[in-house]
DNA sequence: AATAAGGGCAACTTCATGGTTGCATTTGAT
DNA sequence: ATCAAATGCAACCATGAAGTTGCCCTTATT
């Protein structure tokens, strides 16, 4: 391994950042659990049921985009969004380099307590 | 399996929501790359090094910790700051639900396309 | 052609966030 | 007993995020 878990945690970290940010807003997270099947909606359709406005949900949706965690496709007069798997897989590993930290970490500390 | 997947992701998104929040941001994403080794570190030594001041820091630490990332325990005039895998491992799983979804989502597709 | 549906744009308001500074408090060291 | 280190607290500022409203443009529909 040429390079330190560390370094490599440090160097994905400024793209993490901003995808984390663009999950962290309840509005935004529930609009991936709707298009995480895969399904490419229109604005209209994802503000249905929602108690915000179109203007919001739009809004949110291009945080989303700009966090390239989903994009968008004209279709007529309607714009239709869907889900973009790949930052977020990003993000899955980024976490699994995280998790594996602190697990070596704690199964040392284990085995220090049990000597 | 008793409820659809979209409900396990709908019931867990308000949790996660909070956490993805708390990682959106560089400087605390920097905190939680230090202490993801399992270390324990205070407040000054968690400064040392970053641009910002020991308030700054000891903010965002806050709220690292509100979101339970992070744990806080007093050793004396110093407040020591350890790594809480739990929400972390929260997150994972609510990815891996995620991203099941639009895996079999696209293999779907890709069936469909091959048909 | 007229009308409705779907969105974009821009201005505006409100409020939370990120950051600083100054000072007080507790605790360890000499 | 003093002094320095490590924090906490509070006030303050600037900025950006979240949300709304109003208007205009484009595309379907009838």
């Amino acid at each position: 391994m040429a390079a330190s878990a560390q370094a490599r945690i440090a160097r994905q970290s400024a793209n993490a950042a901003t995808v984390f940010a663009a999950l962290g807003d309840p509005t935004r997270l529930a609009l991936v659990a709707r298009l995480c099947d895969g399904s490419r909606r229109s604005i209209t359709q994802l503000s249905d049921g929602q108690s915000l406005t179109r203007q919001a949900i739009s809004k949110h949706l291009r945080v989303l985009e700009s966090a390239r965690v989903v994009r968008s496709e004209r279709a007529g007069r309607e714009n239709l969004f869907v889900l973009n798997p790949k930052p977020i897989e990003d993000i899955r590993s980024y976490i699994a380099l995280v998790s594996s930290q602190s697990d070596t970490a704690l199964s040392r500390l284990k085995s220090f307590v049990e000597k």
